[in-house]
DNA sequence: GGTGTGACCAGCT
DNA sequence: AAGCTGGCCACAC
């Protein structure tokens, strides 16, 4: 861990992971969502960046929960296997069909709203 | 310390 | 209607 960020602020990537680790299991989000949940909604790219970095986290990321805002499972190609993380989805409720989840809409789980309850 | 890059999103053509 | 472009901002070299 650098303590490039020693101040009370952690590092975005830090704040991103804190997010996705709050996913319920069987849930999923946006890259769009959780940038906009942490202030910038155009920004997403960053979250995505971040879960590039996930594999630094010493802590598990369920980065197979979050998918691009059409539920499509746009980073299927950095996990270990092509269809990891179709499997892990699928084994925790999801449908998906043409790497998308079908039932994307009842699986989303929005920070910003979640979250502010 | 400038430049490039990235698992996206929304708007324009 | 579908494809392309720009924008956005944090991080690594």
């Amino acid at each position: 861990m650098q303590q490039s960020y020693s101040r009370e602020s952690l590092s975005f990537f830090e704040k991103v992971y804190e997010v996705v680790k709050l996913i319920p299991l069987g849930r999923v989000t946006t890259y769009g969502a959780i940038a906009a949940y942490l202030g910038s909604r155009g920004s997403a790219r960053m979250v995505g960046w971040a879960m590039n970095a996930s594999h630094n986290s010493s802590q598990p990321v369920p980065a197979h929960r979050v998918v691009n805002r059409n539920g499509i499972l746009t980073g299927k190609h950095h996990f270990e296997g092509y269809e990891l993380m179709q499997q892990l989805l699928e084994s925790e409720g999801a449908l998906i069909e043409d790497d998308r989840i079908t039932n994307f809409r009842e699986l989303f789980w929005d920070p910003a709203i979640e979250l502010s309850l």
